[in-house]
Parts: structure tokens; sequence; C-alpha cells
DNA sequence: ACACCTATGTCAGTGACCGACATCACTAGA
DNA sequence: TCTAGTGATGTCGGTCACTGACATAGGTGT
């Protein structure tokens, strides 16, 4: 065995989070959470460019999901529907644990400073996705548009996946949004 | 006159949007800025509960309009039309400035810590007309949708008209934008 | 054996932000 | 007119997020 204990990178992912379930992210400092994984408070650092973003290292792998879902879309399906499904496919990657997702999202929506980083994620996956519609040639305002809507359907259908009364699969939550939307903006 | 110079308030908010123009948001500090203003860095943090805030103090002012417009139109009105004029009346409150509303927004567009937090206000006025329209009498989720979708043709329609190619007044960006999506979430 | 690489520790610093207390022009009431 | 507030500010000391520079030592390849 080496020098040091191995993967001090998931050691403090997981101990921030039981931290900041415990008593909250304000109340747990960097220090403590380097502590528990048995390394220092610089070392933290390293792994993580900032305090907040020990929550967030996920988000990559699911913006690339999300992307690949686009991309490989047939060519033919509308750009509302492009995104509607990859945005399933990005379902499927939370559904495999939803208790992770919803303790993780319990300490995200009781912290300002943690939504606002959400907010940010979300907005970069939503960039991703038009920069994706783009490349299957639908133009500027309609990429900006159906990706937008896209992530707005995700988000508002995880809170209603994860909140208490049951309200099926994340799948089918997106499906009824997005179906909900069409009904919506089809009048007039 | 007074013990002190009047509004230290304004010349903070002035004095922070210049430097942060001139040399960047992480290049000032809250106790530049305060000198500036003639005031001590405490009292920049008795004016604004963070740095950040000192450009977002005009957000809740928006959001006041927003909610307004939205309990006064006419109960026949489909959600959607509601956020839509609910927005346009929005964009009348930048078109007074246009100049200031680009300057502003060019720091914001520069600073992802900035962006943050513009996106928690966006996220706020979301919420905001959500809860408007619910009071309306309409549903939940529907109520949802339509607050996120206003919310999502305000911002993109914004950066189209703060945009260096011309594209009309924010008020025909928006119809613009609204048209488009009904045309986009018509098919099937 | 040697040199290099890599993850970590150590230390000193900056800047955002907060609590507690002092100050003093201004103001309402005796 | 005196007097007891009141409110916006200054002062001081502290915590904590985050950073740069340098030291250390196991692992790896030659």
């Amino acid at each position: 065995m080496g020098r040091w204990k191995p993967d001090a990178r998931g050691r403090l992912t997981l101990g921030a989070l039981e931290l900041f379930a415990e008593r909250g992210y304000e109340q747990t400092t960097a220090a403590e959470i380097a502590e528990r994984a048995g390394v220092t408070e610089r070392t933290f650092f390293r792994h993580f460019p900032d305090k907040r973003e020990v929550l967030f290292m996920g988000a990559k792998h699911l913006q690339d999901r999300v992307v690949a879902a686009i991309t490989a879309a047939p060519a033919s399906m509308p750009p509302i529907d492009v995104v509607g499904v990859a945005m399933e496919s990005a379902a499927e990657l939370l559904e495999e644990d939803r208790d992770y997702a919803r303790q993780r999202w319990a300490v995200i929506a009781a912290t300002p400073s943690l939504r606002e980083r959400e907010l940010l994620k979300m907005a970069s996956l939503s960039a991703a996705c038009a920069e994706a519609l783009r490349a299957r040639g639908v133009a500027e305002l309609p990429a900006g548009l159906a990706a937008e809507t896209g992530v707005t359907i995700f988000k508002l259908s995880f809170e209603r996946w994860v909140s208490d009364e049951p309200s099926g699969t994340f799948t089918e939550c997106i499906r009824d949004a997005l179906a909900q939307l069409k009904g919506m903006t089809a009048g007039a």
C-alpha cells in the first residue's frame, strides 16, 4: 500500500455530503471535510476548485451523456423532441440511485449558495444542448429556445420526481411535462 | 448638511460598476469600492449583503413589476400569453437605458460568479411568476412551465437585444421568440 | 543506484464577510 | 432648552474560503 490511502477524492465527496446533511453546508468548513477524509484542507482545494464544487463533480458526466443523446437522435426528429429524449437519457442516470439524488437535492435546496451553483450547471447544460442542436443544423434562436426548454422540463420533472407525492418515474415526469407544454403553447 | 455625504448607497452602486468595468470584478476589492464612495468597507457590507449584490439591487423592482403585470392581465388570457406580456412590461423598464443595461451585462457575462447570481435572480423571478399564475387559478405544473418559459424568453431576448447585431427593440425580440417557440412546439 | 514524477503536507498570505462596540449629527419630547 | 434616543457610520478583531511557494517521500522507469 502506498504512502497515502487511495481515493482521497472519493472520501472527500462522500464525507462532504454526510457533513452537509448532518449540520448544513454553511456550518461545515472545508477543513472539517478534509479532516474526515484524512487529508489536509489544502488537499481538498487541490481536488475541488471551490467548496461548492464537491457536490457537482458529476455534472460533466451528465452533460456529456445529454449531448451524446442529442447527437445520436434521428435527423428527422424536431428539436423539441430531440431534447426531450436527451433529457430522458439524463433521467436514466439519476434513476440509478434515487436516494442519493434526494439527499443531495435536499442539501442543495436548503442552501442558496448551492442553488446558485446548480443553476450555473444547468445553464452550462443548456448551452451544450444548444451547441449540439446547432451542430445538427438547427438555427441559432430555435436551438437556444429548445435547449432552454429542455432543461426547464428536466428541472421541473426532477423536482416532481424527488418530491414526496409520488409522480411515477423520472422519465414519466418528463414525458408528462413535455406533453403539457405542447398543449399550453398550441393555442392561438 | 449632515454628518456624512448623502446617498452612500448610490455612490457605492455607481462606483462599483465603474471599477468592475475598468479592471474586472475579481480585480476589484470591496474596500476599493468603499474608498471610491468615501466610506469604509464595513459600510459597504451594511448596504449590500455581499459583494455581488451591488449589481443586483434593481432585481426586486423588476420582479414586482412583472408580478403586477401578471396579476393585471385579463382573466381569459392563456398563461403563456400572460407571461409574454409580463415580460414585455419588464423589457420596457430596461429599454429606458440600453447603455447601462449593456455595460452591466458585459461585466456580468465576463464573470462566472456574477452569472451565478444573475441566474439566481432569474430563478427567483420565475418562482414569483409561477406563484402569481397560481393565484390566477393556474395549476401547479402549467404554472411552473409557463413561468420558466417566460423567463427563458426574457433571457434569450435580452441577449439578442444587447448583442452587437441589431435585432429591433427588446419588446420585438420577445414577441419574436414567443412566436418561434409556439411554432416549434406546435408540430406533432 | 539514480532521477523523475506525483500526490500530499506545510506555511504564510489575501480578501470576503460578520459581531460588538463607539461615535455623533439629528430629532422628539419634557 | 435640555435630554434621551435613533440611525448611519467608523473601528477593531476574528473566521473562513482560497492561493502560491516550497518541502517531502513513495512509486516508477532507466
